[in-house]
RNA sequence: GCCCGGAUGGCGGAAUCGGUAGACGCGGAGGCCUCAAAAGCCUUUGCCGGCAACGGCGUGGGGGUUCGAGUCCCCCUCCGGGCACCA
């Protein structure tokens, strides 16, 4: 493409300068109010692709923006770089991950400065760092101290072949390992977990007052999922049809619901399985059970058609138990839509009101008692509205509300049950079968058990000579140096933790050492946290809206709980926002479906700028975008913009001095207008919006430019000087260099104030008033912005087009809003 | 399956509140410049009818509320994201 001017050049020498001069550098006793602008720290991949153009020309239009209105704004950059691809190219390439890793943090880290992105980089925080490690382990120890990490047994997925635990990513569609081939199994092992559900009220509770978007505090809360029920025993029928001491716990949202339930569930993995399980029934639990092993979680709680498919998927037991309400027996039936790890891992099934009950139901034809009476014309199977109870003994004539309490208060008064809150949350599973990743800094001991590394003897590190086989097991447990060391305690022998922690563990507080990175004395400087904390502007992606989010508010809760921070505000981001992925052929950029655009070939072919100017302009940020054949031409057309911007400012005539005209005064009103829309705009992250505004500004000087009077001297430089700023944030490096050639010698560009501007003058002379018949426009009339109500309706009724169309006779009703509408009903 | 989004001209999108649908841009058409082209500049561009004035239709589909609906409510279709060991 054609430049006006040599956007490459021009970029290097502001990308160089603004490293050179530590503008965008910030120290923590800087006077100015304080800002703390971040983007997600990005799993390294390599050179960046265009989400992560994106991310960063969102993050550095606002930090550009902060800092021209006057903050000290904390800008920081890091790298989440520990993680399974550099540990599965060096099992492919014999790389260590540490080479592979670092190789792509400079690509990446290249790219970004390429991009013109500014930001503080004597605070990079990087995961693999030893000091990071050891602040991770550091943290890691508190929490065992604290309770908060602790060891259970858990399902963890296992490729026989491989020997090695696989993560869901690695189970292919068919429950094969994607590296061997073999089928997955499920096993239980022993494992690391963070007590994250002991937050799981605060977590829900304090999600109301943050300004993140509705989708994603729905999709925390649904996360997090509470619900409120009953927890009661079913006793088990012995031979002679009475109640044995052997029970099943269930849980239910819907003890209202009692009376029809119409047969039990265990999950499979439920410990009373083979308890009560027939000898006529084994094989086909066993059956059960052995299928459900190697199936995930989503294929369970799928489908409730009933059919063929349901009908393999339960097994009954051959047992019964009681109904406590109404001492029926009902059947006791093994099946796999029911999840150990949620509630009790056993349910009363009531057909009639849940619908995947009446799935089942129909399936094994079951029978179903209905106890809410559906509203007329309900034709569905399962009814979960609320409604008049029915064949519910006590609770008859309730409705749900009270039925459910009433329900409750029985179960108590008779000591079969009680009330019960339950949450979908999990603990957070934190141990991985992995290598690259921060190890668990604990020792296990013959005599003393689990000794935490002391913390003096931090970081554990992995160590270096080890070999990747393609088995895909972790090396560390192979390492005889690594795993055999002494107990710190006893001082005999031990054996090490050979887990690392997920990734995760990693993200939940770089955030909080990017405070103060420098700090020797622990993980986190309460002092520097004080002063940045909350992160007030957090941009990422909407695949992190649940996990990384949800993780880093408890951390950062359980560090202050845990005394590594002072009681402060304990929500870590008071601002999120979740930008719009890039798709391609429908589906999401990325390096592993190898569909990514690579900025690089733009850098040369229209220059950063103008491929941040697309970013901006091309839709509003939080939503997808699809990158199409058409895009390119975009993406030039914004090299041309930038070009006649060039153009215009730098090769404009003198002009003309003297009073203004009002030609004059329609242009400096556009240029007020403009800095009032725009900056609502980017505040309100509107930056497509603000973009057309900063056009129709630049459209609105080459018209005026064309006037036959000719310019105005300094109508014209405020404009073109409006323009530079408003474009600073966005296009910084062209807009950098205008400027210096238009002032040389004064403080640059992005040391400028932002521009505020004349209310008085931002005020239109006169408004359209649109005149419609029966909400239909008939007629436009130029009237004063203030215009009262009866001169509106005056005019209104007044215009021709309306009295034609009233055809003599008298509106019925006259809708009056001024100044921009009359309605005229007929 | 469950949870969360989205659908507006040929295309990307605009329309803080229920009040002119289509800002801004891409593409198209016509013109200027040129020996010619590229680039650049100017005009025009939702669809249908009409010389025009103007009229009709129009925000995925169906229904509703309202003087008035892209916007609110109900039902449906299609597309995308997440689902705990990818990050």
């Amino acid at each position: 493409m054609a430049r006006a001017y040599d956007a490459v050049a021009v970029e290097l020498k502001w990308q160089e300068r603004w490293q050179t001069d530590g503008f965008y550098q910030v120290d923590n006793d800087d006077p100015r109010p304080a800002h703390y602008s971040l983007c997600m720290y990005p799993y390294p991949s390599g050179f960046a692709h265009q989400g992560h153009v994106r991310n960063y020309t969102f993050g550095d239009l606002l930090v550009r923006f902060r800092t021209m209105q006057g903050y000290s704004v904390l800008s920081p950059f890091g790298f989440d770089s520990f993680g399974l691809p550099a540990e599965n190219a060096a099992i492919k390439t014999g790389t260590h991950p540490r080479l592979f890793t670092e190789e792509r943090i400079a690509e990446l880290k290249g790219s970004i400065i390429r991009l013109g992105a500014v930001y503080d980089w004597r605070r990079e925080v990087r995961s693999h760092d030893p000091e990071y490690i050891r602040w991770n382990q550091a943290i890691f120890l508190r929490f065992l101290e604290a309770g908060l990490a602790y060891r259970a047994r858990a399902t963890v997925n296992w490729c026989p072949g491989c020997q090695t635990v696989l993560a869901n990513e690695q189970v292919l569609s068919d429950g094969r390992c994607e590296r061997s081939g073999d089928l997955v199994e499920k096993r239980d092992l022993e494992q690391w977990f963070f007590r994250i559900t002991s937050y799981a009220d605060e977590l829900l509770a304090t999600l109301d007052p943050l300004e993140w978007p509705e989708k994603v505090k729905t999709m925390q809360r649904n996360w997090i999922g509470r619900s409120e029920g009953a927890e009661f025993d079913l006793a088990v029928q012995g031979a002679d049809g009475t109640a044995t001491d052997v029970a099943i716990r269930v849980f239910t949202t819907r003890p209202d619901t009692s009376f029809g339930m119409t047969y039990a569930v265990l999950a499979p993995e439920h410990p009373l399985v083979e308890q009560i399980t027939t000898d006529e029934q084994r094989g086909a639990v066993d059956e059960l059970r052995h299928r459900v092993s190697s199936s995930t979680e989503i294929e369970r709680t799928r489908a409730a058609e009933a059919g063929e498919e349901l009908a393999k998927r339960g097994a009954f037991t051959g047992s019964y138990v009681l109904n406590p309400f109404n001492d029926e027996p009902v059947p006791v039936y093994v099946a796999d839509y029911v999840l150990m790890g949620y509630g009790t891992g056993a349910i009363m099934a009531v057909p009639a009101e849940d619908e995947r009950d009446w799935a089942f139901a129909q399936a094994y034809e079951l029978p179903i008692v209905r106890t809410v009476e559906p509203p007329e014309g309900f034709e569905g199977g399962a009814y979960s509205g609320d409604g008049e109870k029915i064949n519910s003994g006590f609770m008859n004539g309730m409705d749900v509300p009270s039925a459910k309490a009433k329900a409750i208060d029985w179960l108590e008064k008779e000591g079969i049950g009680t009330k019960k809150v339950n949450f979908r949350l999990r603990d957070w599973l934190v141990s991985r079968q992995r290598f690259w990743g921060c190890p668990i800094p604990v020792v296990y001991c013959e005599r003393d058990g689990i000794v935490g590394v002391p913390e003096d003897r931090l970081p554990v590190l992995a160590p270096d000579d080890v070999e990747f086989l393609p088995s895909g097991q972790s090396p560390l447990a192979l390492h005889e140096g690594f795993v055999h060391t002494t107990c710190p305690l006893c001082g005999g022998p031990a054996r090490r933790e050979t887990d690392t922690m997920d990734t995760f563990v990693d993200s939940s507080w770089y955030f909080l050492r990017f405070c103060d990175p420098w700090f020797e004395d622990g993980p986190v400087n309460p002092v520097a946290v004080e002063r940045w904390m909350p992160v007030d502007e957090y941009i990422g992606g909407i695949e992190h809206a649940i996990l990384h989010l949800l993780y880093s508010r408890f951390y950062l809760r359980a560090l202050i709980d845990t005394g590594l921070l002072t009681e402060i505000e304990r929500e870590p981001f008071s601002h999120y926002f979740a930008q719009g992925m890039i798709r391609m052929d429908g589906s999401k950029m990325s390096k592993s479906k190898g569909n990514l655009i690579a900025p690089s070939a733009y850098f040369e072919r229209v220059g950063a700028d103008a491929l941040r100017l697309f970013h901006l302009s091309v839709g509003p940020p939080e939503q997808d975008f699809d990158w199409t054949d058409q895009t390119d031409e975009v993406i030039d057309g914004c090299g041309k913009f930038l070009d006649r911007v060039w153009v215009s400012l730098l090769e404009a005539p003198a002009g003309r001095r003297g009073p203004l005209n009002e030609a004059d005064t329609a242009m400096r009103r556009l240029a007020h207008q403009t800095i009032k829309a725009v900056t609502s705009e980017i505040e309100r992250w509107s930056f497509n919006t603000a973009v057309a505004h900063c056009r129709e500004l630049h459209n609105g000087m080459l018209r005026y430019g064309r006037e036959e009077a000719g310019p105005h001297e300094e109508v014209f430089g405020e404009a073109a000087d409006t323009l530079l700023l408003l474009l600073a944030p966005m296009t910084p490096h062209v807009t950098a260099e205008i400027w210096e050639r238009r002032h040389p010698g004064e403080p640059g560009l992005h040391a400028r104030p932002w521009p505020s501007f004349d209310p008085e003058l931002v005020k239109e002379r006169s408004v359209i008033m649109v005149v419609q018949v029966n909400g239909k426009v008939r007629d436009r009339i130029e009237v004063a912005p203030d215009i009262a109500s009866e001169e509106a309706e005056r005019l209104a009724l007044g215009s021709p087009r309306v009295i034609e169309l009233l055809g003599g006779a008298a509106p019925r009703r006259v809708i009056v809003r001024p100044p921009g509408l009359v309605n005229v009903v007929a």
